[in-house]
DNA sequence: AAAACCATCCCTACATTTAGGGATTTTTTT
DNA sequence: AAAAAAATCCCTAAATGTAGGGATGGTTTT
């Protein structure tokens, strides 16, 4: 018997939520709330396995809520409910450790199998939810102005290597090094080596 | 109809993905092929709506299959298909543009259904690779040894600002900044900026 | 209450990086 | 074929970072 937690500030949605559960004899809704105000004693009184997490919501919201069952119970499982508009809301539950994330109009059946996919340990995400996550995997779309070389060199002095090393590793004299980092610092209008390696992990590096 | 191209270097599953498709009249299996040595042409002249790709296959793998087509034909999808051993290749699958990640082992509806999804424009997922793309968000457990006012002055320096602006920005003398930077090298060990920069991205920044 | 850490400041000496030149050979682009 | 970019090397001087000290007052931890 899986224990189910809702929370959602519209009591419609929470009806509806509570009506799909009740047809699968397996679940148990085990309370509902209209905000998180009382996360850590709802979950404290009725141990759900699972909470339907609602992202706006007045006061204590999804997110908050979120927050504090992560850091008090992280054994539970959340599955966050969104609308579509807000990727900072989503990267941020992501961040706090939700385990899926599906829409609120996704359809019912949907819903259902987004909760027994996580319930076995897996995540769940409304595809294009999930196309978003991989967007942010994608390489940026500037084109290196670096020659590979440049690139390469650049590459060992932001892993923490000194001239010296990088000649030594690329095995190439001191002065090529020093010429290569020159042209670097050109190319990028910039003339230290911590701008150079904040570029190169803020751009460049894969 | 949409058009769907098979790589797999089992012709028995190569057989059994075309028997899927073919339950449904919407899909037109344009062609198969057990490796990636001719993606380019394959694509061309069969241009497919979507690719079905096996991510281990002799000589040419799905991984060189799929950076080729997206650099040629970008605009084609391309849905992953792998064993479930290699998280490697799965995050280089994703940074190389594809549009999903379903195990050889999924049921056939829902290989159909990860189909659907990504035609419609988003991504499909296999559950328990979304969960490992979303641990990767997961903060670093390991703790900071660094104090926080360590822990600004390294944020700077990491953003590319040398110890006099550091100095200015946080309002505190070059001296000061140079006693944090010693004593942070001193907690990590290390004794350039380099070091410390690459540090700070590799284990602190989120 | 003592010990340890934190944040702040200073001085000095040495090492490394930065920047100005200039030069040759090979590759790539026009 | 000419021009531009890439990769290699050298010298030198100034700027910046690294490291050794030492010092004070405040805050946490033991």
């Amino acid at each position: 018997m899986i224990r189910v937690f809702i929370y959602d500030d519209s009591a419609e949605r929470r009806d509806s939520l509570k009506a799909l559960l009740m047809f699968n004899d397996n679940y148990k809704v085990v309370g509902e709330a209209m905000n998180c105000s009382n996360v850590i004693n709802d979950i404290e009184t009725h141990y759900p396995d699972l909470v339907l997490m609602d992202i706006n919501m007045p006061e204590v919201n999804g997110i908050e809520g979120l927050k504090l069952i992560k850091t008090h119970h992280p054994e539970v499982k959340v599955l966050m409910q969104t609308a579509f508009d807000d990727s900072d809301k989503i990267f941020t539950s992501i961040k706090n450790g939700a385990s899926g994330y599906i829409l609120k109009n996704d359809k019912p059946q949907r819903i259902l199998q987004a909760i027994e996919e996580v319930l076995q340990g897996g995540a769940a995400m409304n595809p294009a939810i999930a196309q978003k996550v991989l967007n942010y995997f994608q390489p940026k779309t500037i084109k290196n102005p670096l020659s590979p070389k440049e690139t390469e060199v650049l590459a060992k002095l932001a892993d923490g290597l000194s001239y010296k090393m990088v000649a030594d590793v690329l095995g190439v004299s001191y002065s090529t090094v020093n010429s290569h980092t020159k042209k670097i610092y050109e190319k990028l209008h910039i003339s230290s080596l911590g701008e150079a390696i904040a570029y190169y992990y803020k751009n460049l590096r894969e």
